[in-house]
RNA sequence: GGGCGUUUAGCUCAGCUGGUUAGAGCGCGGCCCUGAUAAGGCCGAGGUCGGUGGUUCGAGCCCACCAACGCCCA
């Protein structure tokens, strides 16, 4: 090499960062790529292979349904269970993860309808079944790539589906254990039910629209009253006022509800008196055209609690009820209750053990319990109803409302709420179980265990039966003969049997002596003719179920689950319903700790909804700016409670990926002719700046892990964006970019620098992977173009990060950091002042008070020029403290830009300084 | 209407068992650099900690009530 005199190009001479790594990540091209590497290489048997043997760590998937494209919600959570998986693998778990679906019920059913145009009444089930399953799967294929899109690592291979034999199978098997323990009994619920239809209605097959019903005011005599309440109603006739919009339910009537807490007076109009609610007195005097309405007395609904009626036209004694639901908008504040006929009056006469009278039959015509309205119409028989009323001077006032009433979503007309017989599981029985085994979980966050106790404190025994088509058959049977319920553990486990070989299908395929062992009779009257159950499981029993379904049957699994990981809607889900099933069919809660997520907003905090419009996808995330930013985005907030998200705060989201992704990209720049198996200096030899920052890595590193272990990834984010942004960019990075670049190749110096760098990156790719996985394979795969590392930065093991710890160096240093920002300060101002340009033409004076002397001089005056980022330092003694900047004296070296004394000293080179002139020389001779 | 939760700078988060002028990063404004360059550095302005009342010598933190928002239920 030969250097002319003035027109020399320094420049060339020295180490500049070099790298492929683009700053550009251009992220939605660059992942399918990623992606594709990791199936060739089938990442998934690679990482279960290397961490076989090692203690298993289970999180156990909720299942999503099949029925639709992913939303930004199963991004989030896939993504979350991806972040946790990753983790514990590195952290030396095996972790195997099993994704599943949820592929039967309604909402499925309705979409396969919809899709193949289909009509539900005339269609075969067979081949509504199997318009379902293609459905199903089709979406499963969908939703498989779209959270492979998201860079989600599981068995996407063998997933788990409930409307598999071998799924439904145990589904049955947990039934079976249930039936044996008692647990399962056929009991009346009220059902939405469309007479024209004659089926039941699921909430989501119900429309509301304006309909026109009676609003009518009728006296229920008064029988008695509690020892002294009210003792002025010996005085005159009484009656308890009740106001309904459905005069037909009042044949069904078994009581009349009253709030606890709402305060009853006892009013006198005439010659009668009435008992109602005060705070609708005035409303209802208005209504009956009462002139003369006058309180007599009064007292809260729960002193009046147990007192009788007389039903107005049956002969029946109504008693007085409590009940929460009471409310004081409309009517009297004393509810008309029947319990055939509503869901709250049903609730209300199970804890009041009253009888669910339910005269109507499927078509909604009154049957012989129906009286004198037999053979009429529910709604036609309004009319004789109140032509009964006023013959037996019940009635008080009749008028027309207008009000939203539920209609069939199929025919559009009127529906009714009707009892019918159902299954259920008496999960009261498991009561204490289950309040024991919320307590025994650990819930993140806190409260969740607060939520769950609440919700199993309060339960009513769990409907299980479902009027549909798409699901698993409740496997039971009725005797012709007498009509007697065939429920028995060994017939359960029959069916189980055959629906392991067969699939659930055989229950449709056969009748029921082709499900039936051979030989079955009904122990009460005899008889060997049977029908089969047509209700099928709600699909919270099939979920409910997976904890056995999957965790039982996998080899690679076990139970019970160490996470479960889902989000609020699911306490009252498949957290409560897996509880219930667990408990029933296993004795044992299926989860040791369960982790809960909030739901996206948008950026005003209103929630996110298809009718709103403010829904984003996360495939036009994917697209526009890719997974990892997204699964950044899930990390930089706080995903226990609600997360806004809008394009507003993606883009932040998006400088935080710069900022983490440059200074990735700078460390790997820096050691573009850094070969660690020569080059690297051992701690004790390196610089202490370097040492420094290897510290102040272990303790980010510390506060990452613990970060993760504790659930709390935005933590991790800020521990990593806080260390990239502050400790290396601003600080050491700046600080030693003049070492790097300027000094000999070669120099033990600036090898000691790439050896932080080096330590620096590989940790950081690490600590990161979980996170932004794509990035870091990306850095993974530059680090490995040099030595010999796993294939995948997920094959890689957690950093051991504390032997760089030295907290003595920490302090030192915190000391010169405060020192650092006085000087930074300085300079800011000297160059407002205009007696600098820059700081490199800046010469720092430090004035250091005696403690602070040792401390300054043990970098040197170079050191802490390169520390300071400016040409020279000088340290006075016996200062009183404080910091100086002078106009520096010297040219600036055309190599390095320091401002020094020696530039010009040398004739072969006189643009250059000492320390250029030397690296040039050794250039030279090399 | 009920259960559970959330509410600290424009944004996302810190703030230990209550204790001096409430912090960070980003964004914003100004400046510097052009050898991390669709990068990088420096400085700065932003908050009556959702509201009201209370406990306390002292409250972002404890208590009560209220409001907005969210999940679930009715």
């Amino acid at each position: 090499m030969c250097y002319q005199r003035g027109e020399m190009d320094y420049r060339k001479t020295l180490n500049l960062p070099k790298t492929d790594f683009p700053m550009k990540a251009n992220l939605p091209k660059l992942e399918p790529g990623i992606q594709g590497f990791w199936k060739d290489i089938d990442i998934y048997r690679l990482v279960s292979e290397r961490q076989a043997g090692k203690p298993k760590y289970i999180l156990h998937d909720g299942p999503p349904f099949s029925n639709g494209d992913i939303h930004l919600g199963h991004a989030l959570n896939k993504i979350l269970k991806d972040i946790v998986v990753k983790h514990k693998t590195m952290q030396g778990f095996d972790v195997p993860f099993v994704p599943g679906w949820d592929n039967h019920g309604l909402p499925t059913e309705m979409l396969a309808i919809k899709t193949f145009n289909l009509d539900r009444h005339q269609i075969p089930a067979m081949e509504l079944r199997r318009k379902c399953a293609e459905t199903a799967s089709h979406f499963v294929d969908v939703q498989r790539e779209q959270f492979l899109r998201l860079g989600v690592r599981g068995n996407w291979e063998h997933p788990y589906l409930t409307m598999d034999p071998t799924y439904e199978a145990v589904v049955l098997d947990i039934f079976a254990k249930m039936v044996e323990k008692g647990l399962v009994y056929r009991g009346l619920k009220p059902v939405h039910w469309c007479p024209s239809c004659e089926t039941a209605l699921a909430e989501a097959e119900i429309e509301y629209a304006p309909h026109t019903s009676p609003s009518i005011y009728v006296r229920f005599p008064l029988l008695s009253l509690p020892e002294g309440v009210f003792p002025e109603a010996e005085a005159l006739p009484t009656s308890v006022m009740i106001w309904t919009t459905t005069p037909w339910t009042l044949p069904a009537n078994v009581a009349v509800a009253l709030h606890p807490q709402f305060e009853y007076v006892l009013v006198k109009a005439g010659e009668e008196q009435f008992i109602l609610a005060k705070e609708l007195l005035k409303q209802t005097a208005q209504d009956l055209n009462l002139k003369d309405a006058e309180i007599v007395a009064s007292a809260p609904g729960t002193k009046l609690e147990r007192g009788l009626c007389r039903h107005p036209f049956l002969e029946r004694e109504v008693p007085l009820v409590l009940a929460e639901y009471v409310t004081l908008e409309q009517g009297t504040g004393c509810v008309h209750t029947a319990p055939g006929h509503g869901l709250e009056d049903f609730e209300t006469g199970r804890k009041y053990d009253l009888p669910t009278v339910q005269p109507l039959d499927s078509r909604g015509i009154f049957g012989p319990e129906g009286g004198k309205f037999e053979g009429m119409f529910c709604s036609d028989a309004d009319s004789k109803i109140l032509e009964e009323l006023r013959e037996r001077k019940a009635l008080l006032a009749a008028a027309d409302v207008e009000h939203s009433y539920p209609h069939c979503w199929r025919c559009k007309g009127p529906v009714i709420f009707r009892a019918t017989k159902q299954w259920f599981i008496a999960v009261g029985k498991l009561g204490k179980e289950a309040l024991n085994a919320v307590e025994q979980t650990t819930w993140v966050p806190r409260w969740g265990e607060e939520r769950l106790r609440s919700l199993t404190e309060t339960r009513p025994d769990w409907c299980i039966s479902r009027q549909r088509t798409w699901g698993i058959p409740i496997p039971t049977f009725y005797c012709e003969g007498c009509e007697a319920e065939l429920l028995r553990a060994d017939i359960v486990t029959h069916v189980r049997d055959l629906v392991a070989e067969h699939g659930s299908n055989v229950w449709f395929e056969r009748d029921a002596a082709g499900l039936l062992p051979s030989g079955t009779t009904c122990e009460k009257c005899g008889c060997t003719e049977f029908a089969k159950e047509q209700d099928i499981f709600d699909v919270w029993f099939e979920s409910g179920s997976s904890h056995a379904a999957v965790l039982e049957t996998r080899k690679e699994l076990c139970w019970p689950a160490d996470l479960y990981l889902e989000g609020t809607d699911q306490y009252r889900g498949w957290f409560q319903m897996s509880l219930w099933n667990s408990l029933g069919g296993r004795d044992e809660k299926p989860y040791r700790t369960v982790l809960c997520h909030g739901f996206f907003l948008d950026e005003t905090g209103g929630k996110m909804s298809k009718s709103l419009g403010n829904i984003i996808s996360p495939e036009d995330i994917c697209q526009r700016h890719g997974a990892d930013l997204l699964r950044l985005w899930v990390s930089y907030v706080d995903f226990k409670s609600d997360m806004p998200m809008s394009e507003n705060i993606f883009s932040q989201v998006e400088e935080g990926y710069r900022r983490l992704r440059n200074t990735l990209r700078f460390l790997l720049a820096n050691l573009h002719d850094f070969d660690p198996a020569k080059d690297i200096v051992p701690l004790e030899k390196m610089e202490e700046i370097d040492r420094w920052i290897l510290h102040r890595l272990s303790e980010v590193g510390g506060r990452v892990n613990s970060a993760y272990e504790g659930f709390e990834f935005h933590r991790v984010y800020y521990a990593l964006h806080g260390f990239c942004a502050v400790d290396l960019s601003q600080i050491y990075l700046d600080s030693r970019k003049d070492c790097l670049y300027t000094f000999a190749a070669d120099n033990p110096m600036r090898r000691s620098a790439q050896t932080a760098l080096y330590h620096l990156a590989h940790a950081l790719v690490r600590l990161a992977a979980p996170i932004l996985s794509h990035t870091c394979e990306e850095a993974w795969e530059q680090l490995a173009n040099k030595e010999s590392l796993p294939e995948s930065v997920q094959l890689a093991e957690w950093p051991n990060l504390s032997c760089w710890a030295d907290e003595e160096l920490g302090k030192k240093w915190d000391s010169l950091l405060e020192i650092r920002e006085q000087v930074g300060r300085a300079l800011e101002k000297a160059k407002t002042e205009g007696l600098i340009g820059q700081p490199l033409e800046a010469k720092v004076v430090l004035k250091p008070t005696p403690e602070e002397q040792e401390l300054l001089k043990s970098l040197g005056e170079e050191g802490l020029a390169a520390f300071f980022v400016v040409s020279q330092v000088s340290i006075e003694e016996n200062g009183a403290g404080g910091v100086q900047v002078a106009r520096v004296k010297g040219e600036k070296c055309a190599r390095c830009w320091l401002r020094l004394p020696s530039v010009g000293k040398n004739d072969a080179h006189p643009t250059l300084c000492h320390r250029c002139l030397e690296v040039i020389e050794k250039n030279l001779t090399d």
